[in-house]
RNA sequence: GGUCCCAUCGUCUAGUGGCCUAGGACGUCGGCCUCUCACGCCGGUAACGCGGGUUCGAGUCCCGCUGGGACCA
């Protein structure tokens, strides 16, 4: 078996979107599956809509996903001069040839062709007169009149294209520079692509491309169409079906293992496993089972795999991703130890990051922020009590462990009288501000004797001062 | 309009002629656990679009219809 080569050819016409982040994504775990090579190559023809900052936001989009390439990014517009050659072989073997029909002509003949309910394709008038190069010509790539043409597609089966439905369709515009299908055409041959995996959009594009490959005497690559991602009225995906872009959902605090799990997920299966690691995923991803019917991105599957994802991330590593979400909400830490301790009260109960990063905030603030229903219900005079009781025994405890902490709380149960219940909510509200938290020993065990007992002090005052 | 693709629970999917009285996951509903919220655990809900074939037997193969989608205009 040959090296298997795949390639990814966004065009910079805008972020990252999830159904690109998608093929991107097959392409990329085949390669490594296979132990071959992905290449990145930036189809930036169209002038008008390409733009720097697009292809900035797909590398970063792609750096997060953790999707590597081992050769490029090409960009198309540096490849004019090869394109060229390659059009001028074409010219040579009769292949291709030019074109002077107006566009007023063109569009005349399609006109003509629809009302007679046919095709609006070309007529083929400069088919055979041998024109040379002149100002206004174009190249058409000369199209086999009979016969069919069929994409051999691993995950769709045979599709058959009869070639009377095809036209001789343009190769070189005018203006000399390469349509679509030649450059891809060409970019596959030169690069050495022999698997190509993208959406079904491409696949009315591919027997044009096949024709190409087959002029230039060239093997055909494997082509694989997966079905597009559709957003949740079963459409194509679009800005009004929410956040499409990549890097959104970085920003919302998912984890890139969490998101290509989620991703790969969306028409590719393994029997019933429904979590993966991003080693597994590369080690069971093959191009079988790619199913064919189209998939509608759903969010919160996507929370729940994000979820699943952080639970098992270890605690040093959730506590660096949070630093960046908590510098957002205004608080710098980079103590990874303290993070540490903190993200281990939170991971079940945080299906973001920035849930996460919510939840952490009362750990840092040195004075808590009470909520104001919640400090109503618990911050109140009959609440001292508990809490007096509960500073006196902490100030004479040195070590805060979970065990020491129970007892703690077992004693002033028995002199009060009172549930656990109810002694824990006015000391929750005191220690972070809210009715809902991590437990309360988890709490005090993080925060030690200093900040805890400062806590309650604060809130026993608060108390005192409210009444 | 033409060409092409697709069709299993609300969603992602397993299923490749008998293992399917259709499995898993998310969601949802009920319960257990419990210091709050989660986590976890247990249980329920819910699908083979329709009609014809082929076959001893079809979710699985064939045809038609219907519905959805893509591309070209």
């Amino acid at each position: 078996m040959n090296t298997i080569i795949t390639r990814f050819p966004p065009s910079p016409t805008g972020y990252l979107h999830v159904g690109g982040a998608r093929t991107a994504l097959f392409n990329w775990l085949y390669a490594r599956h296979m132990k071959g090579k992905f290449i990145l190559r930036i189809e930036d023809t169209d002038v008008e809509r390409s733009t720097q900052e697009s292809v900035d936001a797909i590398f970063e989009a792609l750096e997060w996903l953790g999707i590597d390439w081992d050769e490029g990014p090409y960009f198309q517009t540096k490849r004019f001069d090869i394109y060229k050659t390659y059009i001028q072989k074409l010219l040579d073997s009769g292949h291709a040839y030019y074109c002077t029909c107006s566009r007023e002509k063109i569009e005349e003949m399609r006109k003509k062709a629809m009302a007679v309910g046919g095709k609006p394709k070309y007529d083929g008038t400069c088919r055979d007169k041998g024109l040379s190069q002149s100002d206004n010509a174009v190249i058409r790539f000369k199209a086999p009149l009979t016969g069919a043409t069929v994409i051999e597609d691993i995950i769709k089966g045979n599709i058959v294209f009869q070639n009377s439905e095809l036209d001789d369709f343009i190769i070189q515009r005018s203006n000399g520079t390469p349509t679509y299908n030649l450059a891809v055409v060409i970019d596959d041959i030169t690069m050495g692509i022999n698997t190509i995996i993208r959406g079904d959009d491409h696949v009315n594009n591919t027997p044009k491309q096949i024709l190409l490959f087959k002029a230039l005497g060239s093997p055909l690559p494997v082509f694989g169409h997966v079905p597009m991602v559709l957003g949740s009225d079963r459409s194509r995906l679009s800005k009004r079906h929410g956040a499409m872009s990549v890097t959104a959902y970085r920003d919302m605090g998912y984890l890139p293992d969490a998101f290509i799990n989620f991703l790969v997920r969306l028409g590719w299966s393994y029997g019933d496993q429904e979590f993966f690691t991003r080693e597994e995923l590369i080690e069971k991803f093959t191009l079988e089972h790619i199913g064919r019917s189209a998939g509608v991105f759903n969010q919160e599957k996507l929370l729940a795999l994000n979820a699943d994802h952080i639970k098992v991330t270890p605690p040093t590593k959730l506590a660096e991703y949070l630093i960046p979400f908590l510098k957002q909400k205004g608080y710098e830490t980079n103590d990874v130890s303290y993070l540490q301790k903190v993200v281990k009260t939170l991971h079940t109960r945080s299906k973001t990051l920035q849930e996460m990063a919510e939840g952490a905030v009362f750990y840092l603030q040195d004075k808590i922020d009470y909520e104001e229903k919640a400090a109503q219900k618990f911050l109140i005079p009959s609440a001292l009590g508990t809490l007096n009781l509960l500073i006196d025994e902490l100030m004479q405890l040195d070590h805060f462990t979970e065990k020491g902490l129970e007892n703690i709380f077992l004693k002033i149960m028995e002199i009060t009288q009172l549930k656990l219940g109810k002694i824990a909510q006015p000391v929750r509200v005191a220690l972070t501000g809210k009715t809902v938290s991590p437990g309360i020993f988890e709490i005090i065990e993080v925060l030690g004797k200093e900040p805890t007992v400062r806590r309650l002090k604060d809130a026993v005052r608060f108390i005192s001062a409210k009444s």
